[in-house]
DNA sequence: CCTACATTTGACACATATTGACAAATCAAA
DNA sequence: TTTGATTTGTCAATATGTGTCAAATGTAGG
């Protein structure tokens, strides 16, 4: 239910970086990063970014794991939320 | 990108129900079923179920669709759209 | 046990998005 | 051309999202 965010903090844990550094990085409050790492709040697309870059992993790995979170947010606990998701996913791939 | 949009139109029109009497069924002004009919607005879930039952198809039926308008909504044009449903798929699936 | 620093929590501020109403404009058919 | 249906534009109220700040809590080392 909140993928990025426990990745994100894995990847600082292992980089031993303080969310006061992180925070600062992407101009943030430390508060708010701390949040994010908890899935409290969530991060815009552009630090998400800008985050890769900070650790080195591609904007794909933290993009696909933000935009899941999303996507799980929306369709919270619904209870066709798979029915949703595979409705969704084939009007996507008629689009591609 | 419109799914329930048009579905609720096609039914409506297969009715002969005028955009007036499906609003007042609602409880909210003919514009706004105009809109949403046309993927301007959105319903809420509530009223995705009270039209359902009106026009006599399924909750499952709308309610698929309307999860899905707003799945595709929130991932937009993302080129990490597909990667990000299938995250969410697969992490849902372990969820149930 | 202190102290210093890291992290978390809660309250609030501000911006943006959503949901709705209403009035006016447009459309379509008789 | 008049009537009723639909659409469009604008505004208000509310909800949600993103951020700050201050205070509380957690955690090591001296």
């Amino acid at each position: 239910m909140n993928s990025l965010g426990e990745k994100i903090r894995t990847i600082r844990e292992s980089k031993s970086l303080l969310l006061r550094q992180v925070a600062a990085h992407l101009e943030i409050d430390t508060a708010l990063i701390s949040k994010i790492e908890r899935g409290e709040r969530r991060l815009t697309r552009e630090q998400v970014i800008k985050l890769a870059k900070f650790y080195n992993v591609t904007d794909e790995e933290l993009l696909t794991l933000w935009l899941s979170d999303k996507l799980l947010d929306t369709i919270e606990n619904d209870p066709f939320a798979m029915q949703g998701l595979n409705k969704a996913k084939n009007i996507l791939k008629t689009l591609l």
